[in-house]
DNA sequence: GCCTTAACCGCAAACGTTTGCGGTGTCGTT
DNA sequence: AACGACACCGCAAACGTTTGCGGTTAAGGC
């Protein structure tokens, strides 16, 4: 029951006034004198009135609220970018509603229906890992409901899109370990349904096939956890593989790795070198400390939901889609040196 | 213009028959005949048809929502509560609506009336850091709205509660110091207007002086942030204090501190031995690994939606406030060896 | 004394649903 | 032939707002 939340009708009641007259009182219209308006401002303050957002909602047609789907929270990256939506959406009136797909593809649809029955002004959308079937994103577009991807974007949808240089980021990782004297440098990657898991990869391509070192498969893996990072790392040892370097796809990934490999007597950076992506609160702790890339989480968020934002403003109005590429800063530290 | 998603009247309109009857065919209800039922879910399931959450909820005054209000998504700790959040609620059929207080008092008191506005149907709450005043708090309660209060609760209110026991954790953790032979127990708190900095604290002193070990001043700081702790540690070194075991508020403060020491040359835990709070990522990959207290987050967060949910749909029946108080695992690692 | 004008305010419809109550039409029964 | 029973459907109100379009007063001008 808290229904029991005073409404316009209420105060209206409470007056011997109309409802009209209080809504009007209420935003200062002029056609109301200013005794009523007093009256009724102070009421409501009395009586804590807040406006009933569903109401208007309906009203409306707008519900000032956005609609995240993440794949998972927990991530620091993750949830520095909900940070950002957060802090940006919050300035521009808007709520938030979140919700996780856990990197299931079921789930994600759910989700996107979720926020479409919600009538959400418009939805920011990193896909999950098991994505790869793309009708209910093709929906959002068919029903005009304005849409931001954002880090893990969908190939060839046109659409507005946040991402970062994964491509250009991952190369240079790649080369600053060749210009330090590796020449077996080992790739652990994420799922290649993934667009940025291909540029991750592509771009460590590149920079190997600039320095004339030929891509072997030996080294490199499907491995985006930190526990399979441990299966690997020790498989490259057991198989006794020659490698002085490793780019893994994240953090976590590096460390299960790194950690692997002190394990087992190899020094870090000596021995091996290591680069993680995805700079978060882990790089900082590690001992050596990680080299990675900042992933600039908080960032992408606000940028999206600030296109996100425009787009919900131009409301009628159409403009050609666009696509925000952050730089991604390459921070180099002692596992690399 | 989102508002081109269908509904019931374009349904209607569309198989020339009233709203009422599209409503009821959709819901299977007796009265209608099954040719009606066929040809309105196949219209609806060709339209694509998804029923209005706003109106519903203005509807039935329940909007499926819950809002959350939390101090900083980035934390594992926070972000790990939130997933436990989402999959209890989403099970439950329940939206969720996210804040960021950012540990700010104002903010905090914005959330709970942004949440008030959009009728949520209970909230869930964690206080900032800043928050003394309780004004916002108690006026959930007078509005009847349902309130559980998760790990940072409100002193003295009375309301639903799910928190862990923070005074035992504590003090089995320097129990546990002190049994391995540590005398100069420092401790790093929290804000102590946070009932849990006071627990902690408390439950730190009573193992002290059940040890028959003096409470030292010079060993007690607040300081419950990384950069905080690399100063109260450099702090500690320069002024020469005798003290063989850190207990710190939570991982990152213990972090801190351990790498500031390792920097001067102070082994852990041979000279040293340290102790965090509210296990998280970092616990794992820190050399030596951190001894802490598992806070379980996850866990959290979905007990307290439960006893929401329930509260909700306990809807007229009154029932009296729970406290429910999690157990909290010490972890013993290297750190505290 | 009548008309204009302004100053205030209320009616009613609308947003998309649900639902009580009634209405229509078609049977079968007596 | 009249009536009840049943199956099926629509009207209208309601949830809390906003807003166009009037309507009612009172004052002022002629």
């Amino acid at each position: 029951m808290n229904s029991g939340l005073v409404t316009i009708k209420d105060l209206a009641r409470e007056l011997k006034i109309s409802a009209s007259t209080v809504s009007r009182a209420l935003k200062n219209h002029p056609d109301i004198s200013e005794e009523t308006k007093r009256a009724v401002h102070e009421l409501a303050e009395k009586l804590n009135y807040q406006p009933n957002a569903v109401a208007l909602s309906l009203k409306q047609r707008r519900s000032n609220t956005i609609g995240v789907i993440i794949p998972e929270i927990v991530h620091y990256f993750f949830s520095s970018v909900i940070s950002g939506i957060e802090d940006v959406a919050y300035d521009a009136g808007f709520n938030v509603i979140i919700c996780q797909s856990n990197e299931r593809y079921e789930r994600e649809v759910a989700n996107v229906k979720t926020l479409m029955a919600s009538r959400v002004d418009g939805i920011l959308i990193s896909i999950s890992k098991e994505t790869t079937d793309y009708k209910h994103l093709y929906n959002l577009r068919n029903n005009n409901i304005p849409t931001v991807f954002y880090d893990r974007i969908v190939p060839g949808l046109q659409a507005d899109h946040v991402i970062i240089d994964d491509f250009d980021a991952s190369y240079r990782v790649t080369k600053h370990l060749i210009d330090s004297g590796r020449k077996h440098i080992a790739h652990f990657a994420g799922p290649l349904n993934l667009l940025i898991s291909q540029h991750r990869k592509n771009g460590y391509l590149k920079a190997l096939n600039e320095a004339g070192i030929p891509e072997d498969r030996h080294l490199i893996f499907e491995a985006d956890t930190f526990e399979k990072a441990r299966l690997f790392a020790m498989r490259l040892i057991n198989e006794k593989r020659s490698f002085d370097g490793i780019f893994a796809v994240n953090d976590l990934t590096a460390i299960g790795a790194m950690q692997t490999l002190q394990k087992r007597g190899i020094k870090i950076p000596e021995d091996v070198a290591i680069v993680g992506f995805s700079d978060g609160r882990f790089s900082g702790i590690t001992d050596p400390r990680l080299t990675s890339v900042d992933q600039h989480g908080y960032e992408m968020g606000t940028i999206a939901t600030e296109m996100l934002l425009k787009r919900i403003l131009a409301d009628d109005k159409e403009y050609p889609f666009e696509t925000k590429v952050l730089n991604a800063n390459l921070i180099i530290r002692g596992s690399s040196l």
